[in-house]
DNA sequence: CTGAAAGCGCTTACAG
DNA sequence: CTGAAAGCGCTTACAG
């Protein structure tokens, strides 16, 4: 007779729960999920038992039995950036408070990457997926769509019909805060931006500026355009970039929080007045940019309430039941001393 | 007859897999799992079939027969500090490598919900943990002896026996710290200490620079100890309290990077000359600080090595095979603008 | 309210 | 090298 493998020797199972408790292991399983349906006798003397065994029911069987996992996927391009590690601990704590686990991958900007972590998460038999962004390998639609598997895309909002989008909507926000250097009457403006390549919110920010600046039949220059990552480095490399051109811009809108801070620090070390001779305003605000000797002007995008209602949604589409979630966030703007009315012409 | 639940109809199993490349389904696991013990012609027919197919096979029902999860359990105490994400960020790149996914928790330093996150990560079938620091709740110890569970102790590293421990000496490091102020001639030093309220590190610490000032008969007085958690604002505000005494320090460590540069830009606004009037130096290193008008001294903590060897060393207790890991990562002494010799006693 | 038993989708010891 | 079948540890439809 065939054996198959046995039992690991010392540990506990539902089994030993139910033979002590001196009940069905039926009975025990019902108790722990279902206690109403169990005597209240019963129930009394399953649970001792099961805290005198010390019993740690196993997840994979249950998922097995039950074909949920009550565990979420989220791919987030970094953690080196603040916003995304935010909005991390927001998804786990919510997460948790609505009984379920994180499972999390960072896919490095890399399309290519991402479609394999989320693959594994299938595997692995995540309940629903938090991602980043609207752009994605073609190849993930398929197969989300094909699993059918409940999804967010968090950090931009738009539009569009597909998809459930839960973030500030990027390119109307960053057209708020080019319209605001208008206002004030610049019209000589450049942007510190971020990489597009395989970032559609960086874009979609890039987009807005130009269509603030379009109405005003205004464009970029080319010489008042640069473009890096996200290091306090970068930010003032490339302040040095397009502050030293003609015409000199009045103002620089930045793609990000680290490109801002450097450019600030940058202005600062050359001397340049800002906001006298130069603006500088920021697609996201951080800690840093409130004590800086000059203040920082930037668009306050609340990472921590993306991640918390990007983790209410897609368990909201998990269990079918309605949430109460925001899906856009409108980012403030939150005026401080690094900008203000262009030089006047000498 | 009973029935039992049926298969969710549209999935495709292994089954499904078997049948259509008209083999048995033990050879389509052993196709994938032990390629080796199916013959070429068969291992390309089943490939190709589980590719027409868009066969994912199901974590649950694997981790079950096998009773290896293939996944780790991390708990860092938060993302909001650079540190920890930067490290979470290394964990989860280096235990992909691997062939493991992280699952994630934060415990905002407490002890009971850390407790309690372990045994959520228990339950999922984790292989092994990550965990933050030595001091625990005294249950935590209790229930991974009893459950057989490998885990590391990250970001901290000390003389004891029990547990692997990966990261720096925070202890030693500090006092280190602490010894080159001495070397350059201070004498009454003040500390913005971490709360060392579940936080063994920061107690570490504070303990390495009380080691390095006993020395020298030293210690720290009251009014020049202030105590916060890991905010600019903070440190700008404990700078000003322990600034404001007499007699007044003539140089302040910091606990973490953030509390100095709160100090830094707190010493900047009120005009303070650093380091001519005092000297700031930090535990734990930052970009902003090598871009502030006046760059701080820093003790390097490479925290992604960190992570990268945590994520190393669990792997290898888990699999039972020797990885290559480093278990103490020294930090680098990063001497910068804000320190220097204390002012000539007027 | 409770139990006996089938089944979730894999892996693997055994036999050939 | 391959297959038939037991088993991993739970849940739940069915019967009582």
């Amino acid at each position: 007779m065939v054996e198959g493998r046995k039992r690991h020797p010392g540990s506990v199972g539902l089994r030993d729960v139910a033979k002590l408790a001196g009940v069905s292991t039926a009975t025990v399983s019902r108790a722990i999920n279902n206690p109403d349906l169990v005597s209240p006798e019963l129930r009394q003397r399953i649970s001792a038992t099961i805290e005198q065994l010390g019993w740690v029911p196993d997840g994979a069987a249950k998922a097995l039995a039950t074909r949920r996992s009550y565990a979420i996927g989220a791919v987030f391009p970094t953690l080196a950036t603040g916003d995304f590690a935010r909005a991390t601990n927001a998804v786990q704590k919510e997460l948790q408070g609505l009984g379920y686990t994180l499972l999390l991958a960072c896919s490095e900007y890399d399309a290519v990457q991402e479609l394999a972590q989320v693959k594994k998460f299938a595997e692995r038999g995540v309940d629903g997926l938090i991602l980043v962004g609207r752009a994605h390998h073609p190849d993930l639609y398929r197969f989300l769509d094909k699993h059918r598997m409940p999804h967010v895309f968090s950090f931009v909002h738009d539009g569009q019909d597909e998809g459930v989008c839960i973030g500030p909507d990027n390119r109307k926000a960053m057209a708020g805060l080019t319209n605001y250097l208008i206002e004030v009457g610049h019209r000589t403006i450049a942007v510190l931006a971020q990489s597009v390549e395989n970032n559609d919110r960086a874009e979609a920010r890039l987009n807005g500026i130009r269509d603030a600046l379009a109405i005003q039949g205004i464009a970029v220059r080319p010489q008042h355009m640069a473009v890096g990552r996200w290091t306090i480095e970068e930010g003032r490399e490339m302040f040095g970039a397009v502050w030293d051109t003609t015409p000199r811009p009045t103002a620089i809108v930045c793609g990000n929080a680290h490109l801002a801070v450097g450019a600030m620090i940058e202005a600062l070390a050359r001397g340049v007045d800002v906001p006298g001779a130069v603006s500088i305003v920021s697609y996201d605000d951080i800690d840093i940019m409130s004590h800086l000797p000059v203040t920082v002007t930037a668009l306050r995008v609340p990472s921590d309430e993306v991640g918390r209602n990007a983790a209410r949604s897609v368990v909201g589409m998990v269990e079918q039941r309605p949430l109460p979630v925001i899906y856009e966030h409108v980012p403030e703007l939150v005026i401080r001393g690094s900008s203000g009315p262009p030089p006047r012409p000498a």
